[in-house]
DNA sequence: CATCGGATGGCACACAGTGGCATGGTGGCA
DNA sequence: TGCCACCATGCCACTGTGTGCCATCCGATG
């Protein structure tokens, strides 16, 4: 776990076991995806998604706490994904900057997988519109990216930002990607260009790095 | 629902069995509250939380949708009351400074029973802090105040917003609440005066709503 | 080949929720 | 005052979730 060099760069540091879980634990993310978004998350057993995955029951409940959570490593890719790039940013870039440099890397010109990964993305959250039960691992994945993205941000704020500000600016980055990622879960847009989660994230940005102040001084130039 | 008149001010609108419920359902929230403070919720069972409240098991589900759901309307009171406050306010106002108004009236000066609902709020985020299924819950219940949020922001926009900006005006603005609790809860800092919630959490609007760019641009102002 | 460790499967069980039906108190109406 | 409809509650049965325990199988190591 600790003095494991494990390889050189990103290629799998993994054993023939480590490889099997790890496909296992995709296979049953997989499955789960399939049928949360084709019948709805209440009406899949954990049982069924087992089944379709090709473990036992106890098995499945051995890679995830509970029947939901399957699809939590899906929905929580594409933050993952930006987070890690901006682990590779310079602290001396400046904060709003690297956050907006990572998120068109993670998200402007995405190769196949990743336009599929966004693709199920959509469906996820559709079905979790009538489903409160899938919407709180959306919630429980967007909570656990803000707290990941905390120490990221302190490093690159380089301590000119106190515990409490950087916990506000993961906040903030966090609700981006999120409002972006559901706003274009409502739509038909594609996965690039006009409308696409990587224009719309960068808007969000935008809005919360420029400033909630510029959206409400309008009122108060004057009084 | 609608047509109901229902008195003068915030009296109880109430009929004998409406006054009931409204009881019973504070009754199993509280009895809730104080096992998962004691004992943590998983070791609290749903029999357990409605014996303690006086009800049957199955009003207990009538009541509340899951087991951790009985606490929710406490983790929901205080945004709920800065929200009616924020309904209650003049479009005029510019959006920021309603915010803060709100802010302050809501948590600066609580009397005894906001005080005792603070500290109680305080015992179920630390119980939260090793119960996944509790945070989960106070998940829930900040996303819902986001989107019950939205409206109000959009009607003291005044129609300068887009929808897109509402949406991330709602979030930050429920960010600073929460974060400011969540700050809270790990100090002992009492419910008013220096490290209060109240204070925290203007700190953290002031923060978000004066800019993440005033944040961010130390190290961009040169290059 | 022998052996060890970890991943898996099957079984049993406590608990979470839910539907259906019986009951008792509340409130309306004559 | 007395009758009655309604609704909240309670009880029972049942499905499904999630977990502990033990047997088994397979890859890794010597």
């Amino acid at each position: 776990m600790s003095t494991k060099p494990s390889g050189a760069s990103s290629a799998p540091p993994a054993s023939l076991t480590e490889r099997r879980k790890a496909a296992t634990q995709l296979e049953i993310a997989h499955a789960a995806a399939e049928l949360f978004a084709a019948q709805g998350p209440h009406a899949t057993t954990a049982e069924e998604i087992a089944r379709h995955a090709g473990v036992a029951l106890r098995t499945f409940y051995r890679y995830f706490r509970s029947k939901q959570d399957a699809v939590s490593p899906l929905l929580a890719a594409g933050a993952d994904r930006w987070r890690a790039l901006l682990e590779a940013a310079e602290p001396g870039t400046g904060l709003s900057r690297a956050l907006e440099a990572a998120m068109e890397q993670s998200l402007a010109a995405p190769d196949e997988d990743a336009a599929r990964a966004l693709l199920r993305t959509r469906g996820l959250l559709r079905a979790a519109a009538d489903d409160p039960a899938l919407r709180a691992v959306w919630y429980r994945v967007n909570q656990e990216s803000e707290e990941r993205l905390v120490p990221v941000v302190a490093r690159l704020a380089d301590g000119r930002l106190e515990a409490v500000q950087v916990r506000l600016a993961a906040a903030a980055a966090t609700d981006a990607i999120r409002i972006a990622l559901e706003t274009w879960a409502d739509t038909e847009a594609g996965v690039t260009g006009e409308g696409s989660p990587a224009s719309l994230a960068l808007d969000c940005l935008r809005q919360l790095m420029g400033g909630m102040g510029a959206l409400t001084s309008d009122g108060e130039a004057a009084g």
